[in-house]
RNA sequence: GCGAGAGUGGCGGAAUUGGCAGACGCACUGGACUUAGGAUCCAGCCCGCCUUUGCGGAUAGGGGUUCAAAUCCCCUCUCUCGCACCA
């Protein structure tokens, strides 16, 4: 047994024993109450960051907290290996993107290895491999079959230079980010799927999961956005068709004095054909299409319209209401146009007053009459109907339904429900993605690839430039193939799917990772582990990957391949990490290593430190985790990582915080070093003997820490209270006087002690804690060592301090037995010296006793 | 902008249900040990006043509810995440 703490050493060592015995290998087990751990996959980018040292961690302290809880746990990793920074990588560097991620994957693997985390690596899977990927396009053909997938023309962004689909992040202040090209809106024909279909349910079960973070779902349920409302039609007044909008504010249509239609609409365009105006609104559509949509729907943006020379009639005050195209109206929301109500909405108040176009006030509020010429803004709360007909003295929201009946009456509206959620575009003009299985057939038309066919493989021997489109369709050998329904010459589909797909249903692939029968998941092996019984992973994923993942569930359910409604029973989101910027003025933003002593290395100019922000490439203020195991080890790591705060709030990087958490290791190793050749004959204290003094406060203290890292690891993940409680036991331990040889007794007890520290923070740092509970003589694996109970008798203080309070401030203290009765201790507090100086003179209106905390006495 | 969160000493954080604000750690200061200390052990450590006992203030800022508020309510400010082609 060496005397000094080696974590290097010593790490290496029980990798190769865990990984050798094959310890985290699992298969179902019918006797066994299976435990389903799952973190966030991770995008092969190069190496793992801090972020995912941080994820995995925390799901690891689960994974093997619940193990020695007796549970057969289910912990895989994977890869999450299609995405766009391998096609970058290939444009820039020439490198293949299969050979980048593989790569990538295998550094990634080793360092997932070093970090010590119990996972079955058998069960390892890529996205990016046709035995993954096959499986994802047999879904894709059944939902094709059921018009679950289908083809709808929807905009892009599009570099005219590059000649190339840019994704939201790759424009950059409107600017392609490769040629600094102005970028344009492109409309092509892409698939989606009906996630729409599903809407009801995903939000049905929103108020079923009760394992999710309430924000959360607050987010998901903000996202489909429901909304009752009203569509109506406004007729035109040449007799010309109709315009529909959809409405939550039905009760102010006799204030809609003029229509609104966004100007990206094709209506528009159809509306002016011909007319003189028809060039100058081309340029005003034209020029809308490039502003950013965030901004130009934010309420500070400048409203812009153009009048498009047409009218249609308001259907209840048969008014003539102008037709304008205008660039706040968002195309994809309900039908694309608004009736405008300038007087009870802000935004239409701001258009009217800037075009000049007529109020109408259709609700009075209560206290103070408006006055459509003095108005500042819209009156957009509640009041009293005016200038609306029969509905004239209803409070407006009492009368949204009556208008609503009303205009179904007459034929010219009805009751409409509207969600916010639109279909999942999961078209990709991309290289790296999996392949869409569809052939185009001159004869046939659009024909899915016969399921015999797949998978539909994508091809390695490929030239990637960023420019000129999607890179497949220049690829004659996977472009051009024959029709499986007439023979004669078709096209493949060049899009590939969106990564969001991979990761929808990944966590099904983990329970039979190798199977290779349709549908790629054995069926009682997905029944056994599924669904997840704790998912972690980001904040930052809350709304899309885990909407598309219930929607993936729900739909694979359907087709009778799942058995269950929702992947994931408790979700932890956890926070991100951060650190402070440095930078210089010559160099900008520096890595950690290019500063010494406040000073650019590079130019010995002063640094400034920033404000902390998230860690990223961009801003260097990355720690790398090779560096640190190689410096620490990994127990450090993760110690320090789960220390710092609580998993679902931000952590703040420190390196002196590594530091500490290194020395408490240091600290823990040499006190159980320090005793060991004392205790190593004797027994754990198994509560026979009676003990007091500092022994029974000892013991007292070793349960109660039992009581609180349980408590805290069981019902909130509070890793950093868990340990802190560790240290104060450690701290204690320390304070202790050692006691004799021969006095097996407190021996027995500090033996005691020492395997509750251990054993309680085997999850946490699990190759330090195995190195240490072999030095004391065990030689079964330490994460199959069962889980401390406490005694709760044994934890209980006998003695508690009641606070004295007058009027609310603390004035005194008084120690009195756990047990004492409430009318004594008030007594108690009433005769105490320094409270009778505060109280003596006064009326005593209450005094209240909040048992075993508090007494606070209210004079006057 | 919209939606969702967060804000506590010099720093990270604790206070689980409205009940002692500051656990634990870092940094700092002092002591012990030592050839040495950037090791280790022990102690001090929110701010102000009184050299003690003590008194007052303090949980982003302002207001409110309550015997009692970091915690609940309202307003303001700052920061973080998401906003549909980053994953």
């Amino acid at each position: 047994m060496e005397d000094k703490y080696k974590p290097q050493e010593l790490e290496k060592k029980w990798q190769k024993i865990w990984e050798d015995k094959g310890i985290f290998k699992v298969t179902e087990d019918a006797g066994k109450k299976k435990y389903y751990l799952l973190e966030m996959f991770p995008y092969p980018s190069g190496k793992i960051h801090i972020g995912h040292v941080r994820n995995y961690t925390i799901g690891d302290v689960v994974a093997r907290y619940k193990r020695m809880n007796g549970y057969n746990v289910l912990h895989p990793m994977g890869w999450d290996s299609f995405g766009m920074p391998a096609e970058n990588a290939a444009i820039d560097h020439g490198i293949h993107p299969a050979t980048w991620t593989n790569e990538n994957i295998s550094y990634m693997k080793k360092q997932l290895k070093e970090m010590g985390f119990s996972y079955d690596w058998d069960r390892e899977l890529s996205t990016c491999e046709p035995e993954y990927y096959r499986w994802e396009q047999l879904f894709f053909l059944w939902m094709y079959e059921k018009g679950l997938a289908y083809k709808k023309s929807s905009i892009v962004n599009w570099c005219i230079n590059c000649q190339t689909v840019l994704a939201n992040e790759q424009v950059e202040a409107g600017q392609c980010w490769r040629c600094s090209t102005e970028v344009e809106e492109k409309y092509l024909d892409q698939w989606f799927f009906r996630i729409t279909d599903y809407v009801e349910e995903l939000l049905d079960y929103c108020d079923k999961l009760p394992g999710w973070p309430e924000r959360v779902i607050t987010m998901q349920k903000n996202w489909i956005g429901k909304s009752y409302g009203c569509d109506i039609l406004f007729p035109m007044a040449d007799g010309n068709g109709t315009i529909t909008v959809f409405t939550t504010r039905q009760d102010t249509v006799f204030g809609a004095t003029f229509m609104l239609v966004a100007a990206e609409l094709p209506l528009v365009m159809d509306l002016v054909k011909g007319k003189p105006i028809e060039h100058e609104v081309r340029e005003f559509v034209e020029k809308v299409k490039k502003q950013d949509k965030l901004m130009r729907t934010s309420e500070y943006y400048e409203k812009e319209g153009m009048f498009l020379d047409a009218y249609c009639l308001n259907p209840l005050t048969k008014k003539k209401m102008p037709i304008f195209a205008a660039n706040f109206v968002v195309a994809e929301y309900g039908t694309g146009c608004v009736m405008a109500v300038p007087a009870h909405d802000q935004r239409d108040f701001e258009f009217a007053k800037k075009y000049n176009l007529p109020l109408l006030v259709v609700i009075q509020p209560h206290n103070k009459p408006l006055n459509v010429s003095t108005m500042k803004e819209a009156y957009v709360d509640e009041g009293m109907l005016v200038n609306s007909g029969q509905f004239n003295g209803m409070e407006n929201l009492k009368a949204l339904d009556a208008i609503a009946s009303y205009l179904e009456s007459i034929g010219r509206g009805k009751k409409a429900i509207q969600y916010r959620l639109r279909d999942w575009g999961i078209s990709r003009q991309r290289y790296w993605g999996a392949p869409i299985p569809i052939l185009y057939c001159d004869t046939c038309g659009t024909v899915p690839v016969p399921e015999s066919e797949l998978p539909v493989i994508l091809p390695r021997e490929i030239e990637l430039t960023g420019a000129g489109g999607s890179p497949l369709a220049k690829y004659d050998a996977f472009l051009k193939t024959s029709c499986p329904t007439c023979g004669n010459t078709a096209k493949r589909e060049t899009d590939t799917m969106d990564t969001f797909v991979e990761s929808s249903w990944y966590f099904n692939r983990f329970c039979s990772p190798h199977c290779g029968e349709k549908p790629g998941l054995d069926k009682q092996k997905v029944h056994y582990w599924m669904p997840v019984d704790q998912y972690i992973g980001g904040i930052e994923h809350a709304i899309l990957h885990l909407l598309y993942s219930r929607f993936f569930t729900k739909m694979l359910r359907d087709y009778g391949v799942l058995d269950f409604d929702e992947p994931f029973t408790n979700l932890l989101t956890q926070g991100m990490v951060c650190k402070e910027t440095a930078r210089c003025k010559e160099h900008g933003y520096l890595f950690p290593d290019e500063v010494k002593d406040g000073k650019c290395t590079r130019c010995q100019s002063e640094v400034t430190i920033g404000k902390s922000e998230k860690m990223s490439k961009s801003l260097k203020n990355v720690v790398d985790p090779d560096y640190l195991i190689k410096n620490y080890g990994a127990d450090t790591v993760r110690m320090f990582c789960l220390f710092a705060s609580p998993p679902e709030k931000d952590l703040e990087w420190s390196d002196q915080g590594v530091e500490g958490s290194f020395r408490f290791l240091n600290r823990a190793w040499r006190i159980v070093i320090d005793c060991l050749e004392d205790i190593k004959h004797v027994t754990p204290f198994d509560g026979s003997r009676d003990i007091d003094g500092d022994l029974k406060n000892l013991r007292r203290k070793t349960h109660q820490t039992m009581r609180k890292v349980t408590r805290d690891i069981e019902d909130r993940f509070h890793f950093n209270t868990a340990i802190s409680a560790v240290m104060e036991l450690v701290n204690a331990l320390y304070l202790m006087e050692r006691p004799a040889r021969e006095n097996t007794t407190a021996l027995s007890v500090i033996r005691e002690t020492i395997e509750t520290i251990i054993i309680l923070l085997a999850p946490i740092v699990p190759h330090i804690t195995e190195e240490l509970w072999t030095a004391l003589g065990y030689e079964s694996n330490l994460a199959d060592v069962p889980w401390p109970s406490y005694d709760n008798e044994v934890a209980a203080e006998e003695e508690i301090t009641i606070v004295i309070q007058v009027n609310g401030k603390v004035r005194s203290r008084i120690v009195v037995s756990a047990d004492e009765e409430a009318t004594k201790i008030k007594d108690l507090a009433l005769n105490d010296e320094k409270i009778m100086n505060y109280i003596s003179g006064k009326k005593v209106l209450r005094e209240i006793y909040v048992p075993k905390k508090l007494v606070n006495i209210v004079v006057q």
